[in-house]
DNA sequence: CGCTCCTAACC
DNA sequence: AGGTTAGGAGCGA
């Protein structure tokens, strides 16, 4: 530091008592952390450093510290015990935001200073004694008056909330004193809040007029007995020493020692981090702060992830519930019950009735940019586009719609054909459409907008269309979608879904046209592309109309629910990475299927012979009616169970039974059955999903489970057989193009790993750790054998159990898995429960928390309703009670996944790898990987898996991940 | 043509 | 026995 420096020095901890005060007291984040304090202090750190950058008003520090209390014990308490002994303890809903304030200031890359034994103040004395040595200016932030001492010639004491600065004039104005005199005014006049004493009878004003008169206080104690007033002179003689005492007391201590990056020079300012304070700032959900920090540091807030703080010590999960009720009033801070919130939200957003009639059909470029102008001023729109097939990956764009408020949206037709067109004469004239902007110049319109980091595009399902705009490179930023929020919200293995027709009925009450009114179907069926282009419009702006209101009804309840969290780091920014991986798809070759198609027919036409030669008569054996007529009328086999519509059942367990009492004809159905199944489902129908590019590309769905897992369809490549030889054959036609391979990656056991430690089954965690065959020890633990040697069906049975339950076990079940008696398999149970408390406890407590708030919760939060669980009828009270115990498992190894797929991209680009994640199969993870690369993203892939669940949550069992590469995925799983 | 039932593929 | 999607059979309109 030289001359000409000038230090900036926060007084954090009054910063924080103040902010805290200042603001209303309720804040919360919406995992119901309070935050208050923590607000008010980024808001006016923000200001300072903001004020501070500009170098066009006032003065612009070159050094920069935030200074906080370490403790409240200092050497001033070894002085004088009583010192700040009337200090009340800090309010409770204050302790936990300390960590968080300390936290902020890092996050805006400032130093962060505290010393064991010294107040603040302390540090402030020092920095500001050492810069004023070396030639510096000091600027204190804070009104504190026990830093008034300090002031000098080039210090000034800063109050920021008055935008008062203070010099020496100010003190003296303020107190009668200059500065340097400051300490024996405290001296005298004690200070009741710290527990100074002070000199009886003496307050500011008289202790000033004192000071004028004597000079000091040393002046003043020697020549007490001179003062004319009786008591005012008798308290100067007996209440010296305690004067005294308040003088050390109240001197700043100038000389703490400073330890290794806290000497001066290290505090030199620099510019913060973009990407660290906004990472931050969205953690703690300070939106507005966020955006202003954004656009000030030239920061893309959609483009960072917020950050993952982990806060100790605060009240949050189960026993929190937000919605119920305070006993005393004051008590919690949330009495809304979500249906009185739902309720208020819904007026809101239906007071302006939805009227199609009003819906704008833009079909000029000047009318669609005056538009996005619109959308900018609003900061967000609700956004959707219509393609030529159901398929975002195969479907052209045929228009876009947007709302930018209730009621006010519009549709922009782009590649709408004459009604009369059909696939031989092409599009018609599309001036006899009434004229459409051209694919290219609309896009060129849209895409600012739509990469627009302060305009917030709202979307259901918005995969669909960041999958659309990708295929036309853009890539929209940032979003939101309405299906991802009623589905962190409303998770249910009821019969409610996330789709914007049915969430339009249960949260508007309106019913909006659906695509099949508007396209018809079957026969009827006709493209969009071809239907009138206003009664399009009406259509698409009424889902983008919809899809804004379904917006403002349902983003609220997140935060009010406390599943923000849920939202934001597991669903939202998963939908870009889900769409770019449907858009590589996977590389499949087509002779590998079509030569197993023709083993397989080859296969199943002689079994059918033997299969008709059997029954003595031609018949279906696809038909299970038929089959079983054949099987239990005519052959007079045993039936053993029955189906739901009182069919004798003909599952393959039933045929393998069978087939294990000797009888033939169940053995070669059981095979017809797989053949037909892998021809059918796979080898002949996978090549119609086929690109041009011999590449399939599945769709994902991240709202159709209660549990968090994704599904995959059209087709799904989530259920590629892999069980049987035959079966995994198809997967050999699964593979990389030339000069690449395919590398699978698997969490080991992670359910079980999970169970292990939601449960807290020492055992199961032990085994783990140790790296013991998990069900080989359950056998060993539950019929006292040894691992060693184990008899392998001994090994199986004790698997079984250990899967059954992770599915909420039951008798009946279990003995239908390994076909045993219901008793035996209840004695298993049993045994099992003996050996492993903690698993019936943890059972138990699952189902009471279920029964008691109607949901389940993973260990990220996610949530799966489960309102039948007290259902009268026992049976179906006992399936919702199973699957709520199997939904935190599998919905923490889902959230799991979940976090490191949101991280592979941008930690595989770190590395400088151009591997590409492109399937998901529950625990498992498909990428196509250079050769040259292979090793090193095995590496990240794995790091960044089994580092998934950190720092939010830390298990007490580690997760394993095994990772191949080969040149198909037969061969890389 | 569209729905339900049954079965089977996966984790 | 928890979570899925797909395909064929069968049936009614």
């Amino acid at each position: 530091m030289k001359k000409g420096d000038h230090l900036f020095l926060v007084d954090g901890s009054a910063y924080i008592f103040r902010a805290y005060h200042a603001l209303p007291p309720l804040t919360r984040k919406s995992d119901g952390l309070p935050v208050g304090a923590v607000s008010g202090f980024c808001n006016m750190l923000w200001k300072l450093v903001e004020e501070s950058r500009d170098t066009s008003v006032g003065v612009v520090p070159t050094h920069f510290a935030v200074i906080f209390d370490y403790s409240s014990t200092t050497f001033r308490n070894t002085l004088y015990s009583e010192y700040k002994a009337n200090r009340e303890a800090p309010p409770e809903d204050l302790k936990p935001q300390f960590g968080l304030i300390r936290e902020a200031v890092r996050a805006f890359d400032l130093p962060c200073i505290e010393k064991e034994g010294f107040e603040a103040d302390d540090l402030i004395a020092t920095y500001t004694r050492l810069a004023v040595e070396a030639g510096g200016d000091v600027t204190i932030v804070s009104s504190d008056k026990d830093l008034m001492q300090l002031v000098g010639p080039n210090v000034i004491l800063y109050d920021q909330m008055k935008d008062k600065r203070l010099g020496a004039q100010e003190v003296k104005e303020k107190f009668g004193v200059y500065p340097e005199k400051m300490i024996d005014l405290q001296a005298l006049c004690g200070d009741t809040s710290d527990n100074v004493p002070g000199v009886p009878g003496i307050g500011p004003k008289t202790a000033a007029q004192l000071l004028e008169e004597y000079g000091t206080l040393e002046e003043l104690l020697e020549r007490a007995p001179e003062i004319k007033q009786t008591k005012r002179r008798e308290n100067l003689i007996a209440f010296a020493d305690q004067a005294r005492l308040s003088k050390r007391l109240v001197t700043l201590d100038a000389d703490t020692p400073l330890g290794d990056g806290e000497q001066l020079d290290d505090l030199f300012i620099h510019e913060p981090d973009g990407e660290k304070l906004v990472a931050y700032l969205k953690a703690m959900e300070f939106t507005t702060l966020t955006r202003r920090v954004a656009a000030a540091l030239d920061t893309d807030a959609s483009d960072v992830e917020s950050a993952d703080l982990k806060i100790e010590g605060v009240p949050r999960g189960p026993d929190l519930d937000p919605f119920e009720v305070p006993d005393a009033p004051g008590d919690t801070v949330f009495t809304a019950t979500p249906a009185r919130l739902a309720a208020r939200l819904k007026d809101g957003a239906t007071g302006q009735a939805i009227d199609r009639s009003r819906y704008v059909t833009i079909r000029d470029a000047q009318t669609l940019r005056s538009w996005m102008d619109r959308a900018r001023d609003k900061g967000s729109m609700a956004f959707d586009t219509e393609t030529s097939q159901l398929s975002a990956m195969n479907g052209d764009l045929v228009g876009v719609s947007f709302a930018i408020s209730p009621g006010e949206a519009a549709y922009v037709p782009i590649a709408h054909v004459a009604a009369d067109a059909d696939l031989l004469s092409g599009p018609k004239d599309a001036t006899s459409l009434g004229g459409q902007i051209p694919l290219g110049e609309a896009l060129d319109i849209l895409k600012p907008v739509l990469e627009d980091a302060s305009v917030l595009k709202i979307g259901q399902n918005i995969k669909y269309d960041l999958l659309v705009m990708l295929q036309h490179g853009i890539a929209m930023t940032p979003i939101d979608d309405t299906m991802l929020i009623s589905y962190a919200l409303d998770a249910s293995s009821g019969l409610e879904g996330h789709g914007m027709d049915e969430l339009s009925e249960r949260w508007l009450g309106h019913k909006p046209i659906s695509y099949k009114e508007l396209c018809g179907s079957g026969r009827t069926a006709r493209p969009i592309a071809a239907v009138e282009i206003d009664k399009v419009t009406e259509y698409a702006a009424e889902d983008a109309d919809v899809t804004l209101r379904l917006w403002q009804v349902l983003k609220p309840r997140l935060a009010a629910e406390r599943l923000a969290h849920v939202y934001e780091r597991l669903e939202r920014p998963l939908a870009p990475v889900l769409a770019r991986m449907e858009q590589r798809g996977i590389m499949v070759d087509r002779q590998i299927l079509s030569r197993l198609s023709g083993r397989f027919s080859q296969k199943q036409a002689g079994i059918e012979a033997d299969i008709a030669q059997m029954a003595g008569e031609e018949f279906n054996p696809g038909s299970p009616k038929q089959l079983g007529e054949i099987l239990f009328g005519k052959l007079g086999l045993p039936g053993g169970k029955k189906t739901k519509s009182g069919q004798w059942s003909t599952d393959a367990r039933v045929l393998e039974d069978l087939a294990a009492e000797g009888h033939d004809l169940p053995r070669r159905i059981v095979d017809w059955r797989q053949l037909t199944k892998l021809k059918g489902t796979y080898t002949d129908a996978l090549p119609s999903h086929m690109d041009e590019n011999g590449r399939i590309h599945t769709s994902f769905s991240m709202a159709s489970t209660t549990t968090g897992r994704l599904s995959s369809s059209e087709p799904n490549l989530q259920n590629i057989p892999v069980r049987t030889e035959e079966g995994r054959a198809i997967r050999t036609a699964f593979v990389a193009p030339k000069g690449k391979k395919l590398v699978s990656a698997d969490y080991s056991q992670i359910e079980l790993r999970i169970l292990a430690h939601i449960a807290d089954i020492p055992q199961l965690k032990d085994a783990f750790r140790n790296g013991i065959d998990i069900h080989a020890m359950t056998a060993s633990e539950m019929f006292g054998v040894p691992v060693e040697g184990m008899d392998p069906m001994v090994r199986r049975r004790a698997k079984a159990i250990n899967f059954g339950i992770i599915y909420g076990i039951s008798a009946f079940g279990l003995a239908n898995q390994l076909s045993i008696p219901r008793e035996e398999a209840g004695l298993y149970i049993k045994r099992y429960f003996e050996r492993f408390p903690g698993i019936r406890d943890y059972m138990d407590q699952t189902k009471a928390y279920a029964k008691k708030h109607g949901y389940v919760e993973t260990l990220f939060g996610r949530r799966a309703h489960y309102p039948d669980i007290t259902s009268k009828n026992p049976q179906v009270r006992a399936f919702n009670e199973r699957a709520a115990i199997n939904a935190p498992i599998q919905g923490t190894a889902a959230d799991v996944i979940r976090r490191a797929m949101v991280r592979m991209e941008s930690a595989l680009e770190t590395a400088g790898l151009s591997a590409q994640m492109l399937l998901q199969v529950h625990d498992e993870l498909i990428f196509e990987v250079d050769d040259s690369e292979i090793d090193e993203t095995i590496a990240v892939v794995r790091r960044v898996m089994e580092a998934a669940p950190g720092p939010s949550v830390s298990l007490s069992v580690p997760l394993e991940v095994d990772a191949k590469a080969a040149t198909n995925w037969d061969e890389a799983h």
